[in-house]
DNA sequence: TTGTAAGCGTTATCAG
DNA sequence: CTGATAACGCTTACAA
């Protein structure tokens, strides 16, 4: 806040006629290490009381070289994925005394290098990136500098950093077997931006799990270019208007996405799970109420968060080379009613 | 981030032989206003980009008593509404080169509080806050302080401090009227946390409305305790249950609730419209995806967030005490097919 | 056109 | 037990 008049240390001192030291390691609550008489220290901490002293934390960051900050790099807040992780992030990070600065870089590869830039210039303590470009080389010079660095949802595999992300590879594969079960052999894929490890890992248990039942992969059936509600809409309609390829099942891969099928097959005036069955990454309160209550791979969102956090302060602990550990949080499939034999 | 062998002005002066006013005035771009020569200016500039210096914004911040960092206290980031709204914040903040810290107060007013102090040690330039309990007193401190603050979707009557919150009386009142529109008089709402102006005004509107149709008030047709899916679902037992009332509308103050409340109906085999009539307030993609597609009460969260940030630095540049103003964003009905005729 | 020096508020080191 | 002093990196009068 503009500390207008903004009690300091300094004007503690001088009223109390104490030096600065003093009164710092005191308010500090430094006065036993230092032994400062029980007096002195009622005095300061009285006077701090009275003149409503706020420790002034840039000049200490300064000093300390330490700014209890840390940056968090999303691609879209008001997604409840995101949501739900960045909440268990500030939460983690506040019982540790750190303070989270928000940057929404909007799927935008530019912005998100600039947030970067800016971020180091703030001197966060560390960063929690869910990466949306390839910007592998940005953040390997951040560690490389000894910034702690921990990516969230996506990761690259060619970067030697830390990460969190949930089992896609696993998620999709159970999701997708579990259509095969019900008897599809048909199944579309509307799949997220590619070159994120989140698209490609979901795209490989999807075509894993259709090679473990001896179903070809046809590339016919996979559309959608990111995790848009607009991308889902555009990609299920080609998907449903090819002469091609006549999908019975349709797996999505993330909540927006999932609109976007919906409102297409809505559209076509086709039912879940009557014309066409469907799985949807992510969970949510609503999945349960849909018109058809909705079969979906849930992540632990809250895990994810919180192991992020944990990653981060391990490597500001123990030094950024230490830590390279990747972890892959397990998902799990939640049955309704949106998927029926084929 | 740890700045381990960081550039600084100094630095570069040193290199270059010249003096660190020199080096700040080339790289703060008042080069011109200084008259540097046009040689010294550049070769200041490609050390910089030659060392790759980054300014180092926390000494800045320090001696010129602005950290460009404004403070957002909201009780629940993974709240839909709370999540666009905070989005629209921090793209406005971006734009005029300002960083959010994200504060998640988990609707505890100790929390909230608790945060109030931190972000002030951390000489936030201002704060936005949507508030939990009856903190006037702490806001009206800061505000007197000379601390820009602006409230989003809840205000105290008694402070006089800028706010922006959706038309809330307004919202309630069209919804309420459209039920009776359908022949509705028994209508139940379930409320949020009492004594927030939410929903107060919200009640306000539910109660103008039917004292406008001639309908009596009457309280054991109101329950709920806060905006929680659990709080909905509570209210909506007590008020199905209830022997004195018997509902043909439910008029739901929120999208949490909502769920709760559904949940409910869902359980008691009750189908919406034609056992029961719903309106919520808060809209979202999943609204019109529903098992029946829900009429809401859409609140404009983009101009919530983008007014709020407009009154936070118009008191930045004309003061704080010269804006007092309270904005109520209009809010919009959206008709799909939770309501029939009783 | 450039340099000098003071100061933002804190903390750490050294001294006593 | 307490104090003086330097330093963190930057900005800005004031000089030259």
């Amino acid at each position: 806040m503009k500390r207008y008049e903004q009690t300091t240390l300094k004007q503690i001192a001088a009223d109390l006629k104490l030096s600065v030291s003093t009164v710092s390691r005191v308010l500090a609550g430094k006065g036993d290490r230092y032994r400062i008489s029980a007096q002195t220290a009622d005095r300061v901490k009285a006077e701090a009381k009275r003149t409503g002293f706020v420790p002034n934390q840039i000049a200490s960051a300064l000093r300390l070289k330490r700014t209890h900050t840390i940056g968090l790099i999303i691609p879209d807040i008001s997604n409840p994925f995101f949501a739900a992780v960045a909440r268990q992030i500030e939460m983690e990070a506040a019982r540790r005394g750190y303070f989270i600065i928000l940057c929404d870089s909007r799927d935008s590869t530019g912005a998100e290098v600039e947030y970067l830039k800016l971020l180091q210039s703030r001197s966060v303590d560390g960063l929690i990136i869910s990466p949306v470009g390839r910007i592998g080389a940005h953040l390997r010079g951040l560690r490389g500098n000894g910034v702690p660095v921990v990516l969230i949802d996506r990761y690259f595999p060619d970067l030697e950093a830390p990460y969190v992300t949930s089992d896609n590879y696993g998620g999709a594969y159970e999701a997708v077997t579990h259509l095969i079960e019900y008897g599809h052999t048909q199944i579309a894929c509307v799949r997220g931006i590619a070159g994120s490890s989140t698209a490609d890992d979901r795209l490989a248990g999807y075509r894993a799990a259709l090679g473990a039942a001896g179903i070809d992969y046809d590339p016919q059936m996979v559309a959608g270019d990111d995790f848009s509600e607009s991308s889902g809409y555009a990609a299920a309609q080609v998907l449903l208007k090819s002469k091609s390829v006549k999908p019975s099942a349709i797996f999505s891969q993330g909540n927006l996405i999932t609109f976007g099928v919906l409102r297409v097959l809505d559209e076509k005036n086709l039912a879940v799970p009557v014309d066409i069955s469907l799985v949807s990454f992510d969970d949510h309160y609503y999945a349960s109420f849909l018109a058809t209550p909705l079969t979906t791979v849930a992540q632990d969102k809250e895990s994810i968060g919180r192991d992020a956090v944990k990653l981060l302060f391990r490597q500001l602990d123990q030094g950024v080379d230490k830590i390279t550990e990747g972890i892959h949080v397990p998902t799990f499939l939640i049955k309704r009613k949106s998927v029926a034999y084929c």
